[in-house]
This record gives structure tokens, C-alpha cells and sequence, in this order.
DNA sequence: GCTCAATAATTGATACGTCAACTAATATAA
DNA sequence: TTATATTAGTTGACGTATCAATTATTGAGC
């Protein structure tokens, strides 16, 4: 008698949908992409760090971390070098160029999110970020 | 004053997150992308359609769409014929396999839906999607 | 000490979306 | 009617995420 199966696969599309416009927007907002600018973001927050560990704060495959890292290298934003001690783990850190460029990105970034977040006032911010939480644990806790 | 911002950028890494989470689960659980699926529903709904129609309902690259329908041309789910009367047209339909295998894989679809919003209220749900496409436009708008 | 398991990182294969460049067909305007 | 613009579709190059397989190093059990 409803018409709620409907409006349930609205969300799921929206928010498929959500995410291909947002990644070429925020690249070209920010002059990065997002998975490279949290990598940078969490080698911010510290002094040097593994790339396990780093890999494990943010989620996402050893092998994207492993290219990601490459490159920022290569870009001379990043930082490696073996582990003398136990020669599997590579630590990284950011070069000062690195931690220079990041603040401007950084800044892009907020003022992006105050772009697509400008008309939701605070509890509704609340709300939505608590059930965007619950969908998220209940995609990984599906079947 | 406030943490605020902090949890603005949490809103906007939890959708990448989620939707990161969500293709290889929704494959895996359906036995189809969310988009080829997408596609498929449309051409579930209309006898025939041009592949420039289709796309502006899906609403994603002409070149995307061109491969998936090529892909599912191959697999023997969809016809592919030029319009007669104007060659530059492609019109696309469902073969009969494909109307049978869609049954499928929308009732998996359904499932999956139902396992990720599980614990949303009705109420919830109109909340969420409200949200959702206020986002969505906001980001189309942004700039 | 030596074999085997565990761990970190890398590489390869695959999928899919974007943009840009191109082809082919049709419409328009001089 | 003939040159030019527009439109649909295709292809190529690129970025980046996944999974699986591989390499290199270290640890554990005998």
C-alpha cells in the first residue's frame, strides 16, 4: 500500500549519484583528488607513520595506498624510507613542500564542504552525518 | 566556538566512504553493477529507447553507456538497431533473456536495499532522501 | 638453525567513470 | 546546392578502486 521500496532506491541511486558528480568537483575545487588529500591529511597529523597504519586509518586497498604514495613522491610531497629495523615496513612522512601545499588544499576543501553543506543548519547536519553512520555500518555488516 | 566544521568534512568522507563500501557489496550481492542494473530498469519500462535518451535518463557519460550496452549486447541481454529513418540513432531494447534475468536481479537489488536502510524509521527514510537530493543539488550548483 | 607461517609492500588484471577527439549522418543557411 | 554546424555514437587516454598473486622480510615452532 505504500510506495516506500520506491523512495528506498531513490536514496541508494542519490547517493550513488552523489558521489560521481562530487569526485570531478572536488578535484577541480581543490586541485586534488580526495583519497590523496585525507592521505596527506592524516600524514599531517603526525611525525612519520607506516604505510600499513596509514593504510588502515583510511581505509581503502594497500595497492590504491601504494600508488597514491608513489606518486606523491615522485611529486616530491611525500617522504619514504624503509623501516632499518624491520625492513617490510616503509614509513612516510610529508616533505616541507608537502606540508606547505596542504594548507591551501585544505582550505579549498572547507570551502567546498560549505558549498554542499551551505543550506543544512547544524542539527540537521547532526542528523544526517548519524545515519549516514548507520548505513555505513550496516553495509559492512550486510549478510 | 564549535567543532562544526570537523564534522561537515565527516558527512563528506563518510558518502565516499559509503559509497566505496557499496560497489564491490551491491556486485557481489546482486550479481550486477548498481549502473548496469540502472540501465536495464530503464529499458525495462519503455519498449525501445535511442542510446542518447537512455543516457540522458541515467544521466552518466555517453561513453560509459556506450560500453555497458555494447558489454550487454554481448551477453545477449539487450538489441542494438540504428534508426532507418535517421542512421545516427541507436535504438536499444531487452531481449527476452534480459527481461527474465532483470526479475532477479531486482528482487537481489531489493534485498540489499532493505539490509542497508534495516533500521530507518519510514519517517527516517523521507528525512535521508530529502537531504540527500537537497546535496545533490547543492553540489551540481556549486561554483 | 631451519622450515614454514605471517606480514608489508608491490605488481598485474580488471572494471568503470571522465574528458577529449573523432566519425558518420543529418540539418541549416548562403 | 554546397559548405558549415549540429548531433549520436564510438574510441582513446587517463585516473583510481578492487581483488588476486607475488616478492621480500621477519617470526615461531620443532
Amino acid at each position: 500500500m505504500s510506495n516506500s521500496y520506491i523512495d528506498d532506491e531513490k536514496i541508494i541511486n542519490r547517493l550513488y549519484e552523489i558521489h560521481r558528480r562530487t569526485v570531478p568537483k572536488f578535484e577541480s575545487c581543490t586541485g586534488i583528488s580526495q583519497t590523496r588529500l585525507e592521505l596527506l591529511h592524516e600524514l599531517y597529523e603526525v611525525e612519520e607513520i607506516s604505510q600499513r597504519a596509514l593504510q588502515k586509518k583510511v581505509n581503502i586497498d594497500h595497492a590504491a595506498v601504494t600508488r597514491h604514495l608513489k606518486q606523491l613522491e615522485d611529486k616530491g610531497m611525500v617522504i619514504r624510507r624503509k623501516d632499518p629495523k624491520d625492513q617490510r615496513f616503509t614509513y612516510v612522512s610529508l616533505s616541507e613542500e608537502g606540508r606547505l601545499k596542504i594548507i591551501h588544499y585544505r582550505e579549498e576543501k572547507e570551502r567546498f564542504i560549505s558549498g554542499v553543506l551551505h543550506d543544512f543548519s547544524a542539527k540537521e547536519r547532526k542528523t544526517l552525518l548519524e545515519m549516514l553512520t548507520r548505513i555505513q555500518h550496516n553495509i559492512e555488516h550486510f549478510e
